[in-house]
DNA sequence: GTTAGCACTCTTTGCTAACGAGTGCTAAAT
DNA sequence: ATTTAGCACTCGTTAGCAAAGAGTGCTAAC
């Protein structure tokens, strides 16, 4: 449907606006190398382009800039993937000089570095820890009235929380009651571990102590927390360095939206394997609106374990956006199944 | 040095300045209720009162706005302390109403209704673990390669770490070692943990385990991150509503110490007990220019916990702000009194 | 000591003119 | 049948200017 002039004028439009933030005219376009005809024959090739929708103008006279529509043909049809040169890679890769155990400082430090790289602002999702199983359940008794609940998980998560000691229960109930659920839960995914605990667990533990619920439901408390998986941000700020957002009632829209993490989550949460794209409104949130989020999954092997994303404006650098968050996502899939090949 | 009625124009004129954010001229101030002298009187008041520098003129014909100078008299002499109303009192006291065995939650909790109640930008400088003392240490090996180690305080603070395990090492020199560890570091603080165990614990472990090197320097690591204390913020987007701040320079400015969180320490370690209000340059940070902070430290007994504080243009309302901080820290040391008064 | 009056300063606002970048359309050139 | 040159027109930006408004400092009268 397109000619291949139209192609090529656009795409020369996209990438222009992408670097200068300008609308750009027929004068300017027809002074480029890649381009050999008049300005002229490029103002009627722009009123086909504008007609189809792919690109418009900000008022009447003035230069054109590419549309979400067209963004998004960009995006399908016109991308280039972009080689990531030596300085990028060697960047990417110090995330992994360290030898790392620890998955959330792993991915805290992705999302730093993925902002520095692009100057927009990077979001990721943490691992999920749903499927993770039971490794340990522990109880520490702080003083006469409180104690405190650790539970590990066999990746290494640990998660804990305070709670209220009921009088009647010595020291041993306690450890009668820590070897209980260990040894009926060690091994339970941490989503089905609150089902059976009230199915299976609760019966036995009724038979061997008393007063047991108190505890026991401070402790499946603990178990529910973590359900929701933790957000890291990298370079926040960044949103303010970038032309089309010098207007504070979008950038308080934005920052406001990353404070509370309002919706963020349901931005995030597309699931899908591999790189997605979504364009200004495809967000459906309007404080998305003149934004792009770019989000790629990371994962071992089949097992999905949380996104990272980049949020910069629709004028973004699509196409080393992308590759770096491929060779990122890459990047960590690889070393977190190191670090969990034996498990 | 100041007369009277020198003193009660300037009051007024800082009075006015915070609400409304405008030069404040003498035909407005002579139409108060407060002032029965014409403008031509408080012309005079004024030469004298910019004379002695506390205030000022934004340009040759304009307005007085309050000085730095200006405001510190404000705070040290004019400051009338604000009773809080019903309402102020049931917000701050809403933090409170769940029972709570987790300083962090509270914590955290304090600085959002602040920032809510005031519209500026809360910031709450945790609980300091250092003089935490051990409660326990524990190993948990989670695969052939990899355990992680996990110590409580006896605060309830819980802090853990994952490390490499020394192929050597089975099952039965790991309990031996946690049951030396815990038998000689129990109940000492944090801070002496490092030197005691090099001092004392490492000639024991050398005689009873191979290659207890490795592991060791795991868990002194462990021990030692949590030595800054953790900071947490409350609408930080609040900035970008004061008029003052509707300068992308200023507001970038102000936004990027927030997000490193540098300097911050700075700022909030004052370490005097009681209220503290820094204006402006006092502060000694570029960034904070314009701005004013006011810290709150909490404690149990004469133990100071944290610090509780309030970013805000210098053009705050100092009283109302002073009053809250007065009353939350207060509530926090009560709180947080009954909570721990039977460790 | 206080105040009315006045000249002066500086900001803000609205208006106009000029300029530049860009467009759409028409007619000529290829 | 394309392509291009030319031209009238639009819109945003900038500069300049005048008028209004808020405020000041100073002087002289009360």
């Amino acid at each position: 449907m397109l000619t291949d002039r139209q192609l090529m004028i656009f795409q020369v439009i996209v990438d222009d606006f992408i670097q200068t933030a300008q609308p750009v005219g027929s004068r300017s376009l027809s002074k480029k190398s890649e381009i050999s005809f008049s300005s002229a024959t490029i103002r009627n090739e722009m009123a086909d382009l504008e007609e189809l929708g792919f690109i418009e103008k900000t008022h009447t006279s003035s230069g054109r800039i590419p549309s979400e529509k067209g963004y998004r043909y960009y995006v399908d049809h016109l991308l280039s993937p972009q080689r990531l040169n030596k300085q990028e890679v060697h960047q990417v890769k110090s995330i992994f000089v360290e030898r790392i155990y620890e998955l959330e400082k792993v991915v805290q430090k992705s999302a730093k570095i993925l902002s520095e790289m692009t100057n927009y602002t990077s979001i990721v999702l943490g691992p999920a820890v749903r499927d993770n199983k039971l490794k340990k359940i522990q109880i520490i008794p702080l003083n006469d009235h409180t104690a405190i609940a650790i539970i590990v998980t066999d990746s290494g998560h640990v998660e804990n929380r305070m709670f209220h000691l009921p009088e009647t229960m010595d020291s041993g109930d306690i450890e009668k009651m820590v070897n209980i659920l260990n040894d009926r839960l060690t091994g339970v995914a941490l989503e089905s571990l609150n089902n059976k605990i009230y199915k299976e667990v609760a019966v036995l533990l009724r038979q061997h102590i008393h007063h047991y619920d108190l505890m026991l439901s401070s402790i499946v408390d603990t178990i529910k927390m973590p359900a929701s998986e933790k957000l890291f941000f990298g370079g926040k700020t960044n949103i303010l360095s970038q032309p089309e957002f010098h207007d504070f009632d979008k950038v308080k829209g934005l920052l406001n939206m990353i404070e509370h993490e309002e919706g963020i989550y349901d931005l995030m949460r597309k699931n899908e394997a591999g790189i997605s794209v979504k364009i200004g409104r495809e967000n459906n949130n309007s404080a998305m609106d003149h934004c792009s989020l770019i989000t790629a999954s990371y994962s071992i092997g089949a097992e999905q374990l949380g996104t990272i994303a980049i949020l910069g404006p629709t004028r973004m650098e699509y196409s080393r956006v992308i590759s770096l968050l491929q060779y990122l996502s890459n990047g960590l899939s690889i070393e977190l199944s190191k670090l969990y090949q034996n498990e």
